[in-house]
DNA sequence: ATGGGGGCCTGCCGGC
DNA sequence: TGCCGGCAGGCCCCCA
């Protein structure tokens, strides 16, 4: 389920949790998710120190002072779980565990860090940590779109000459790194533009429009935290708003948020996945 | 090189 | 109640 906003969620509300701290205790619990777990993961996470907790794309990273970087994927339905802290509602006891809880870590202090993955398309990669922007996964990532390089001259260019659709485009994670499903639907809806038009026949003036939503629509997402993530929410007592502003994702067949607009939300299939628009005020 | 579709998994929900 | 199809916030890989 997890998009950008949702994994620097999920970051931030681990991060006191696990910097400064050492791992006591890892309990892997199975062979892999998506694929199967570097070679020995509990020995060379067990008496390690968090040193930095950064997030690249949907990617949690943790730096240890083993040397070594942990890289964490949540897939469609990873979910962290933290218990054992004085925030959480469990204070020093730790909930009984669930199906599809793969892999525990016991911090020194008590907490304890629950990854739980129902669908197993998540992952977990071990690498040195001068080589974690060179690692497969992260090398290809396009531009973090709250980062300095993501502008109005660049989208522009990786836009221009694409004969794929904008929907698809805008979860291409080598053009834009950290947009899903549900926010690529809200900017395009905030944007006016339909997601079946091509990329390349976006005017200039539009694609520069892009780039302030896209910031604007991940940002009100950050600061809501998040669109859902249950589990971790309720050990950290708060809960993730965003899904209540959601303006076209989910409303097939209900009528058209844009003030005066009076058009009805529609939902169509690309390349496997449902998008929701407006074909009155989309174009 | 580009774009599209299959496949990986489990869970849930609605209809019959 | 059970079964079945469809759907789900991702992304790699293969094919034309």
């Amino acid at each position: 389920m997890p998009e950008l906003p949702e994994v620097e969620t999920v970051r931030r509300g681990l991060d006191p949790v696990l910097t400064g701290q050492a791992i006591a205790r890892a309990d892997v619990r199975r062979e892999g998710l998506r694929w199967p777990f570097p070679r020995d993961l509990a020995g060379r996470l067990t008496g390690a120190k968090v040193l930095r907790l950064w997030r690249r794309s949907k990617y949690i990273l943790a730096d240890l002072s083993t040397g070594e970087t942990l890289i964490l994927h949540l897939g469609m339905s990873g979910r962290i779980l933290i218990s054992g802290t004085p925030l959480g509602k469990f204070h020093h006891s730790h909930p009984a565990p669930q199906k599809h809880d793969h892999v525990v870590l016991d911090i020194e202090g008590g907490a304890r860090v629950t990854f739980n993955d129902a669908r197993r398309f998540g992952a977990i990669d071990l690498c040195a940590t001068k080589d974690a922007e060179n690692h497969k996964l992260i090398a290809g990532l396009g531009p973090e779109p709250l980062g300095n390089t993501f502008n109005e001259s660049y989208l522009a260019e990786a836009l221009q000459a694409r004969n794929m659709p904008i929907k698809s485009a805008l979860l291409d994670q080598k053009i834009v790194a950290g947009l899903g499903n549900i926010y690529v639907c809200e900017v395009l809806f905030r944007a006016g533009i339909s997601p079946k038009r091509k990329a390349g026949r976006i005017a200039a003036g539009r694609v520069s429009d892009l780039v302030p939503i896209i910031r604007q629509v991940l940002g009100e997402a950050i600061e809501s935290g998040g669109s859902s993530l249950k589990d971790y929410r309720q050990a950290d007592g708060e809960l993730g708003y965003f899904q209540h502003s959601f303006r076209v994702y989910g409303r097939e067949g209900l009528p058209c948020l844009r003030p005066g607009c009076g058009g009805m939300v529609a939902r169509v299939v690309q390349s496997g996945r449902s998008s929701f628009y407006c074909p009155q005020c989309q174009r």
